[in-house]
DNA sequence: TAATTATGACGAC
DNA sequence: TCGTCCTAATTAC
């Protein structure tokens, strides 16, 4: 269920674990044997993501492409290798997780997760095994007594080194590509401003969005018009615009669509940084822990239909617009 | 035990 | 606009 923050979070455990290693490939639910069988043995050569997918390259010049769609997730399990800003904002650590401290600030350096959980920037004594998955959020599910772990449920593909695991469920897309073909998906998606948030790439987002006719609830979950933006966070980047999501993309301002990109921007950064898709950054201290433990009081008009709007008390409005909730209050986005 | 739900995206009309 | 695919946790009964 993840937006494009946690593919991002994803890649880079990838690129920690398993960049550079020999990976074992297989299809323990069956399903993908054909295309595991084809990268089986390799060393990883590249670990990418763009917006919401993500492009593992092997050895022998092919690609694993894993888009995670609705509900899919990787469990990493294992001696983990955590990234720093990753392993900060997970589980108790979760506490120290004060506005500012851990943002903007990735790759301080290596951290393995110890046998309670928890862990530190400097490891203390040996790594244990542990079992962390990874979706929108990352949790540690339990401890391993034995490596590697029996396959739990649907597991459409399975990496391997002599160290770590990552099983993947769930996905709505995972095949294997040749270069070209990589480039073929990557030619149909916006740009990510994780990856480029040069002027150019807040341009195309800019003229894209003021060519349609579309309304913008709809072009910001476009992925071909920018990457990564999912129902979350369309509802509270417009909501943080005061844009109305029914205005038609050509009707908006330049100035507005910029200032626009650039929170995604931020939200996006947040995000990738913290594990969570805070979109209340503007809190004090107290609130802000508060908002980063209990998901409800994380979002300003997401998932809070009939309660009143944090800003001027008017009711949040639920309706559907492609498919999926849209939340908005009406007088602040009127 | 069954129904419901989810932070996606595609293809057929 | 609708149906379909992918899976598991949560909620209702």
């Amino acid at each position: 269920m993840p937006e494009g923050h946690s593919v991002h979070r994803i890649t880079r455990q990838f690129t920690r674990n398993f960049l550079g290693r020999t990976v074992a490939l297989s299809s323990p639910q069956g399903r993908f044997a054909a295309g595991a069988a084809q990268l089986d043995g390799h060393v990883m050569t590249a670990a990418r993501a763009v917006g919401k997918q993500m492009f593992l390259e092997f050895d022998n010049g092919l690609w694993l492409r894993v888009h995670l769609g609705m509900y899919g997730a990787w469990d990493f399990a294992g001696e983990i290798i955590m990234d720093a800003t990753i392993a900060a904002s997970n589980g108790r650590m979760g506490q120290t997780n004060q506005r500012g401290t851990d943002l903007g600030s990735p790759g301080e350096g290596d951290a393995v997760l110890d046998s309670a959980g928890e862990n530190s920037m400097h490891s203390i004594g040996a790594p244990r095994r542990t079992r962390v998955r990874m979706a929108e959020q990352e949790k540690e599910i339990d401890q391993l007594e034995t490596f590697p772990p029996e396959p739990v449920g649907q597991v459409r593909v399975r990496l391997l080194t002599d160290t770590v695991s990552a099983d993947l469920r769930g996905p709505t897309a995972c095949e294997v590509l040749d270069p070209a073909q990589v480039d073929a998906v990557l030619a149909r998606l916006g740009p990510d401003p994780q990856l480029d948030d040069s002027p150019e790439a807040e341009a195309r987002f800019v003229d894209a969005v003021r060519k349609k006719p579309t309304r913008i609830g709809l072009l910001l979950m476009d992925q071909s018009v920018v990457s990564g933006i999912g129902n979350v966070y369309r509802a509270e980047l417009l909501f943080r615009a005061k844009i109305n999501p029914h205005a038609p993309g050509k009707s908006l301002s330049a100035e507005a669509l910029r200032a626009l990109w650039r929170d995604w921007a931020h939200l996006l950064a947040v995000g990738v940084n913290t594990g969570q898709m805070m979109t209340m950054d503007d809190l004090g201290a107290d609130d802000y822990r508060l908002a980063m433990k209990n998901r409800a009081d994380r979002h300003w008009v997401y998932k809070r239909e009939g309660l009143p709007c944090r800003v001027c008390g008017t009711h949040i409005t639920l309706e559907d617009m492609g498919a999926r909730k849209l939340y908005w209050c009406p007088r602040c986005q009127a």
